[in-house]
DNA sequence: TTGATTAGGAAACGATCATTTCCTAATCAT
DNA sequence: ATGATTAGGAAATGATCGTTTCCTAATCAA
C-alpha cells in the first residue's frame, strides 16, 4: 500500500536514532554564552558544556561553530520579535504601542541582563565586516527595527497619539541608534531607573 | 661632575638601541585593526603586518596582545578627547557646543569611518565582563561621556540656550545611549545625512 | 532479527595562536 | 674600543582550538 503522507511521518519522527536534547534549549544556553563572551571567545568545549552536548554531538547537529552561532542568532531574533509584538499588541495608541516597544528594549538593558548583552549588537561590532551571511542577518534585523518603528510612528500619527510635524524615518532611526546604544552601555551595569529615564525622554520626541 | 637632570636625559635618548617605530603610529595602526576585527580575532602576526612590527619587538614594545590593546584604546581615548574638546571650544553657547559635540560622534558613525566601528563599543560588548582593568577602563570612558554631556546641558540651562525644564542627568544618559548606539548602526553602513539627521532629532529634547 | 540511519561521545588531528628564546644590530657611557 | 643596554627579528614552543574520525547506541522498516 502507498503511504499517501511520508512527509508527515517523517515529520513525527525522522529515521535514526533520535535526539538526546531539545535544539530551541541548547541554543538558549548557546546564546549566553555567545552574549557574554562574543563569538570568537566562546570555545566549542565552552559551548558543548553550556549546552550540554560533547563536540561530536554539536557538530553534528549544526554543522560547526558557525552553524551554532547563526542558529543561536536565528533563535534569539525569533524569540525577541514574538515577545515584542506581543508587548505591542498591549498598546492601544501608536503613541502607547511604541513606548511599549521602547520599554521593551529598555528593560534588557539594565541589571544582568543588560551585562549579558545583545548577541545581534556584538555581532554587528565583531564579525558583520567579516562574514556576508551575518552581515545580512545583522541588516535586515537592523532594518526590520527600523520599519518597525516607524511604522509604529506613522500609526500614532494617524491616530493623533503621534504629533504629525516629526519625520518618522529620521525618528526612526534615532530610536533605533538609541536602543542599540542602550545594550552597549547597559553592558557597563545600568539600573531600572536609568533605562526607564531613557525612555521618558525619548517619548518627549513624539510631543 | 654630577648630573643635575638625569631624568631629562633619560627621556631625551634612553639607553640602548633606540626604536625605529613611532609608538603612537604603530598604536594607530593597530586600533584600525581591533577596531574592525575586535580583540580575539585580531592576532599578533596581523597586528604586526598592520604596526609593521615583527612579534618580538611587538612583544619587547608592549609586553603582550593585551597590553596592545589597552595601549591602542588609551591612544584613541587620548586622541579623540582632544579632537572632542577642540570641537566643543568652537561653540559659544552651550547648546552650541552640545550640538557640535553630536556632530562630532555623527561624523564617526557613517561611511567607512562608520564601517570601522569604535574600538571602545567593541571592548564593552567583546571582553568587559571579564578583564577588570578593561572593564574599569570603558565604564569610566562612558562616565567621563555622560559627565560632558550633562555638564553642556547644564551649561545650555545657564545661558539660556537650552530650556531648563529637562533633566540633565536622564538626558545626558540618553545621548550616551544615542551616540553610542550610532556606532553600532553605522557598522551596518549608514549615510551622513542619516547621522546628521539623528542629531538634528537629539536636539529637539533641548527643547 | 537484520539492515539502514542517525545520535552520542571519546580520542586524535592539523592548524593556528600567543608567547618565548636566542641571536644580531644599534646606541651610549666609560 | 669595550661593555651595558635595548631593539629587531627569525625560529621554536607549548597550548588551545575547531574539526574529523571512529566506534557504540538507539530507533524504524522490513
Amino acid at each position: 500500500m502507498l503511504n499517501l503522507h511520508p512527509e508527515k511521518r517523517i515529520a513525527e519522527r525522522p529515521p535514526g536514532r533520535p535526539r538526546e536534547f531539545e535544539a530551541d534549549q541548547a541554543l538558549d544556553s548557546a546564546l549566553v554564552v555567545f552574549s557574554e563572551r562574543g563569538y570568537q571567545a566562546a570555545s566549542i568545549h565552552e559551548l558543548g558544556l553550556a549546552m550540554k552536548l560533547t563536540s561530536g554531538s554539536l557538530y553534528k547537529a549544526f554543522g560547526d561553530k558557525r552553524g551554532v552561532y547563526l542558529a543561536a542568532i536565528d533563535r534569539y531574533l525569533s524569540v525577541r520579535r514574538r515577545q515584542r509584538s506581543d508587548e505591542i499588541a498591549k498598546g492601544a495608541t501608536g503613541r502607547d504601542k511604541l513606548e511599549r516597544l521602547l520599554a521593551f528594549f529598555a528593560s534588557s538593558a539594565w541589571g544582568e541582563t543588560g551585562r549579558l548583552g545583545c548577541i545581534v549588537v556584538g555581532a554587528a561590532t565583531e564579525i558583520a565586516l567579516f562574514d556576508q551571511d551575518l552581515a545580512d542577518r545583522i541588516r535586515s534585523s537592523f532594518e526590520r527595527d527600523e520599519a518597525e518603528l516607524e511604522e509604529l510612528i506613522r500609526i500614532g500619527q494617524s491616530d493623533g497619539s503621534i504629533a504629525p510635524d516629526s519625520e518618522p524615518e529620521a525618528l526612526a532611526c534615532s530610536l533605533l541608534c538609541l536602543t542599540k546604544g542602550m545594550r552597549v552601555v547597559g553592558k557597563t551595569g545600568r539600573t531600572h531607573t536609568e533605562m526607564n529615564a531613557v525612555v521618558t525622554m525619548a517619548m518627549k520626541l513624539l510631543s
